[in-house]
DNA sequence: ACCTGAACACCGTTCAAGT
DNA sequence: ACCTGAACACCGTTCAAGT
């Protein structure tokens, strides 16, 4: 007994994680995620190809917290519900959060989110090809004001404020979805 | 002769700021933007605090290049031009650009942007307040859009595809606008 | 006033060695 | 199969010393 692996990818992940929500991520090191573990450095190459594979690993695991909305909610309100989940996601992991805009949207979680998203545009109305173009932006919209709120780049307004903007652009969405909407419902 | 500084905050800004725009934000190490100024690591710490610092200043010299568009244009033109020159500074620096989201809007040069705009949506017709929550949605959107791209979360579509949606995300906001605006103009 | 040499604590990563 | 010790090249930063 006791020769069974110690560590695991998951459990390196959620170290780090940790690590990253309490004290930023500059304190992920692998020393640091190591102590966190009760183990070496060393240790942790057997289960990540390296620090740059950690971290990709990391951003994954946040989409996987992402919770998608049950499916027989009405197509709007599970936009919504997504969108409050993105943000009580980028407010749990403020540090990690802004690396989501910066790598592909090509991952097994990201597509998993993404095909949500589509889904539910396309049972709005909108063609396939119209769907993941809105997607694209809605993502961008969603992420970037998150990102924004999480960096404190708004620091200096209170939390209604901020509530309030998002509210708006919750409003603008709304409003575009419409418009696009009614015009690929009547093709005249 | 000589005894002159050899260097300052501006050279080791750009010195900086080349290192990042050609091998990445991890290749601007002290060492790495003093052999680029003939220099040693120490010298910097005359005139930067730290590396903290110096990154600060690099991400403030993004924004100083941000030109602003003239004045005698129509505001719609002049938020236009500004998009377009936002979007150029992330292809020109999409290592460093992604940073702009992650710190607060209350620099010297984040001022200077955000005063245009807030001018350009008052000339548009809302009252100040209005004007200043659009301004943070605006920004927030150009520049999640901005750093996508930058950061590459939209490669896989080639650059048509990603103009369209830029003009697409430019009809949001203008129409967006026109309805504000209107119902500013006609207070019912 | 400005730059450097020497030193320190800390990184990521490898590889052979232990169990 | 899994973990460690030792070693390497490289970080950021300080401080006293040189000119």
């Amino acid at each position: 007994m006791g020769r069974r692996p110690r560590i695991d990818p998951a459990s390196i992940v959620a170290a780090s994680l940790a690590i990253a929500d309490q004290r930023g991520l500059a304190a992920v090191t692998m020393q640091a995620v190591a102590d966190r573990l009760g183990v070496t450095p060393m240790a942790l190459y057997r289960h990540v190809d390296d620090k740059a594979d950690l971290l990709d690993r990391v951003v994954e695991a946040l989409l996987t917290e992402l919770p998608l909305p049950s499916a027989d909610l009405p197509w709007d309100q599970r936009l919504r519900a997504l969108g409050q989940a993105v943000r009580a996601i980028a407010r749990r992991h403020p540090h990690v959060f802004p690396l989501l805009l910066q790598r592909p949207a090509t991952t097994p979680e990201s597509r998993r989110v993404r095909d949500a998203v589509v889904a539910s545009l396309i049972e709005a109305g909108l063609d396939d090809e119209a769907a993941r173009r809105a997607e694209r932006l809605l993502s961008t919209i969603i992420l970037g004001f998150a990102a924004s709120e999480a960096g404190g780049r708004f620091r200096g307004h209170n939390k209604r404020v901020i509530d309030e903007d998002f509210a708006c652009l919750e409003e603008l969405i709304a409003s575009a979805l419409q418009h696009a909407t009614a015009a690929s419902k009547r093709p005249s």
